[in-house]
DNA sequence: AGCACGCCGACT
DNA sequence: GTCGGCGTGCTC
């Protein structure tokens, strides 16, 4: 007897395990580890992952499995066994860790339906709700307030049925064929039964004489200028088959991209990209810290390095942020590796990213470019693994499975035995210190190519411009530089963040900053109380009426959105052609491409813009880069806010005067003299690096000590209080006194939904029985989390979202 | 998760 | 005696 392991698809504690299932007769040999199946469980009918195959099982009533959906496993077995190691990372359930792997597309969808099986006369209510029709939606039966014991009784009676459907969604494109159903010599003898008035009869089977092979039907009509009218016939007579086949659509389809040929490497690069080489060469598992600064030519390494992978005949990853993922970006691989490459990011139709999805499935690409989710790319010969811009955020999933690329990079590649490259202008902290105390292979591109120099950065004190009389948001030499641009025909990019909105308090006169006593952080304004609050402690204040350091009375929170800097820039330089770039702008598919290509062909003198122009962005024209305000993020309740100030900063300086033409950046600030302004703005990462770790050892945050979140909410605030007061002295009891243990805070999103959230966090360095520790918590609360609307608990380890 | 079962109070 | 609400336990 073949029996198979299946997981299935119910996330919860108790299904959290393999279920046995027999494999009938007709789906041996195609029921293997990875496919997905359509089982019974219970009374209805759900999808399940097989995980394995066994011999025998010590069940007892084990079900056949109903169908199956894959010919060829849509996991591999690395896939499978990564999938058990990141629910044990996360502590999430295998389901869910093998659904996060796989294109949105392939999750099942059920549907529930009433069907009626007798022509014998139901219950009256009954009758109505089908009227007349076989079969129903169940939800109309519920929806029509009829006793389920009515329903009950007609079931018993075998009149009616309960029916659970399982469906994948995922289309599948296809474009009608048509191909020959004989050989040459039998068409020939067609031709000559042909009558000779069949003209267009007669040039298909010539056609097909000279083609044996199938084609298009829309193809074949218009070569030969025909209608389906003349193909008809011969089909009906058996001559020529008409058939659909698969298509794949090709979000690039209609692109043309340039061949590109590898560039002669710099000294630099090819001492670089020579240690990456040798651990590709030698099959071994290594882990290289890339810094170089902005337009040092990371790219052209990483493009070298997926070359020599190919070469091998093995397959590479590269990862890139979302906002990162422009065409220019794609243009750069398309350019290089042709149809090679996979194109993964979220722009792209479901539709589309599952197709790109089979393409790697089906071995026709070599190449992955995408964003976080693109590290589960179903290869099997991986030799590379590239995350461009490590340091960025989003590599980080913040929803349900919450892992971090980066780790899963690393544990594919160990399974690999390939290295992985992080590169970045301005690493990580947490990646940095690894690289200074060697655990990866650091190599440094400190040089711009084309002996380009990095852009001169100039610092505003936007205090002064205040006391000058200047209350606008520009100071008047960001204005004065705009406009010589605009005279000189020479673009500027402006930059906003769009965390501006955020509600830290600031003095407008002295710059003066209200941070908690504790934890030298940036305490968050809550308007409803009018209270200031710190999210990593249970410290909180009232809103002073004045300052505390010059007392001064424009003390107040901050804000400001792109809409408000546009109007504001409209006013000042009315002649300037401005396009602004926000989530707001860039909603509908391709707007992001749009508004960009505009921007490219000179159309607008401006780019005002929020994260999203950070990045990538590689344009000769654009000689002036302006920050509005530099410190908006540097306020945010964040241990990482000095870290983000400096890379936003570093990566908005890097887009000015990338070619012939110099560049200039002007960064509007309050504090400028805040480190990572004033390091920023010298490009001095080491330093800066050298800065924060002294900071982060004070206050014991990451990379000195590991970061676990604990949130809770519930709609009782007194119960989440009390819920997490429990834990925390529950993990205080069990944990080594080596670690901290904070909270019970309120989250800085104190109530969301109706839901209170409070929040606890530890400060670890060495806990290996952490996760076995929690594991017991959300146990002990299990009943009480299973109901709806009930308590919640979130476990994130290493976060970066702290909200 | 979702479904059935079973216990209990309310009501024709 | 019947109906419906909700807590409990199970799904190969």
């Amino acid at each position: 007897m073949s029996i198979a392991n299946v997981i299935v698809d119910v996330p919860s504690q108790n299904t959290n395990r393999p279920f046995d299932y027999r494999v009938p007769k007709k789906f041996e040999g195609i029921v293997q580890p990875g496919v997905r199946v359509i089982i019974p469980f219970g009374p209805r009918k759900i999808m399940g992952y097989v995980v394995s195959l066994a011999e025998k099982t010590d069940f007892t009533k084990v079900k056949n499995i109903i169908d199956v959906l894959d010919v060829t496993p849509v996991l591999t077995h690395e896939l499978l066994h990564l999938g058990k190691w990141l629910s044990q990372q996360t502590l999430s359930f295998y389901i869910s860790c093998l659904q996060v792997m796989l294109p949105q597309v392939m999750k099942a969808k059920y549907r529930k339906e009433l069907w009626k099986l007798s022509e014998e006369k139901l219950n009256s209510e009954l009758e109505n709700v089908f009227g007349g029709r076989a079969v129903i939606d169940y939800e109309e039966f519920e929806q029509a307030g009829i006793s389920y014991h009515i329903l009950r009784k007609h079931i018993d009676e075998g009149e009616v049925d309960v029916h659970y459907e399982v469906k994948s969604r995922e289309t599948k494109k296809v474009t009608p064929m048509v191909e020959p159903k004989m050989d040459e010599i039998g068409l020939e003898e067609v031709l000559v039964d042909l009558s000779s008035k069949a003209k267009k009869q007669r040039a298909i089977v010539e056609f097909f004489m000279d083609h044996q092979e199938p084609m298009p039907k829309k193809h074949l009509l218009e070569t030969l200028s025909t209608t389906s009218a003349s193909l008809k016939p011969l089909v009906k007579q058996g001559i020529i088959r008409e058939f659909k086949q698969e298509v794949f659509r090709d979000p690039y389809e209609n692109r043309e991209f340039k061949r590109t040929q590898p560039f002669e490497l710099t000294e630099e690069q090819a001492l670089a990209i020579q240690p990456i080489l040798k651990t590709i060469e030698e099959k071994q598992h290594d882990v290289f810290l890339l810094h170089g600064v902005t337009g040092s030519g990371k790219t052209e390494v990483y493009l070298q390095s997926i070359q020599r992978v190919i070469d091998d005949g093995k397959e590479a990853v590269m990862l890139v942020p979302e906002i990162a993922l422009t065409p220019q970006m794609v243009e750069r691989f398309k350019g290089r590796f042709g149809s090679n490459v996979a194109v993964l990011h979220s722009a792209l139709s479901a539709g589309e990213k599952y197709d790109e999805w089979r393409k790697i499935q089906r071995k026709e690409v070599q190449v992955v470019v995408g964003a976080r989710s693109a590290i589960f790319a179903p290869f099997t010969k991986i030799g590379l693994i590239i995350i461009d811009e490590e340091h960025e955020t989003s590599y980080k999933q913040e929803d349900r499975t919450r892992y971090h690329a980066r780790d899963v990079a690393i544990e594919r590649a160990k399974n690999h035995q390939c290295p992985v490259v992080l590169g970045s202008a301005t690493p990580a902290l947490e990646s940095y210190a690894r690289a200074v105390k060697g655990n990866y292979q650091l190599l440094t591109l400190s040089k711009r190519m084309n002996d380009a120099v990095m852009p001169e950065v100039e610092l505003i004190d936007m205090r002064e411009e205040l006391h000058d009389g200047n209350r606008s948001m520009f100071s008047r030499i960001l204005i004065e530089k705009i406009e010589d641009r605009l005279t000189k025909g020479e673009q500027v990019v402006l930059f906003l963040n769009r965390r501006g909105y955020s509600t830290f308090v600031m003095c407008r006169d002295c710059g003066h900053v209200q941070e908690c006593p504790h934890c030298d952080i940036a305490l968050t304004y809550h308007k409803n109380q009018n209270r200031l609050k710190c999210h990593y402690c249970s410290h909180e204040e009232s809103m002073p009426t004045q300052c505390p350091e010059c007392e001064s009375k424009t003390i107040r929170y901050f804000g400001t959105g792109t809409q408000k800097v546009e109007e504001a820039l409209q006013q000042l330089v009315p002649e300037a052609r401005v396009l602004r770039m926000d989530v707001d702008t860039t909603r509908r598919k391709g707007a992001h491409e749009r508004l960009l290509t505009k921007f490219g062909n000179k159309e607008a003198d401006i780019l005002l813009g929020t994260q999203m122009i950070a990045k990538g962005l590689d344009f000769g024209n654009v000689t002036l880069v302006g920050v509005l305000a530099a410190d908006a993020m540097l306020n945010l309740p964040d241990f990482r806010a000095s870290e983000k100030t400096f890379q936003l900063l570093t990566q908005v300086s890097g887009r000015a005067g990338r070619h012939e033409k110099p560049g200039e950046v002007i960064v509007q600030t309050y504090t400028p003299d805040h480190y990572s302004i004033d390091l920023a703005s010298q490009y001095e990462y080491e330093q800066f690096f050298a800065e924060e770790m002294k900071i982060r050892k004070a206050f014991n945050y990451p990379p000195y000590y590991f970061l676990t979140l604990i949130t809770v909410s519930h709609p009782n605030q007194l119960k989440v209080q009390e819920v997490t007061r429990k834990i925390v002295q529950f993990m205080q009891q069990k944990l080594s006194n080596q670690s901290y243990i904070l909270g019970p805070t309120p989250s800085a999103l104190t109530r969301i939904n109706n839901r209170y959230r409070y929040q606890c966090m530890v400060k670890y360095k060495k806990e290996p029985e952490q996760r076995k520790l929690i594991e017991r918590i959300l146990h002990y609360y299990e009943d009480e989390m299973k109901q709806e609307n009930g308590l919640q608990i979130i476990v994130d380890f290493q976060p970066y979202q702290l909200m």
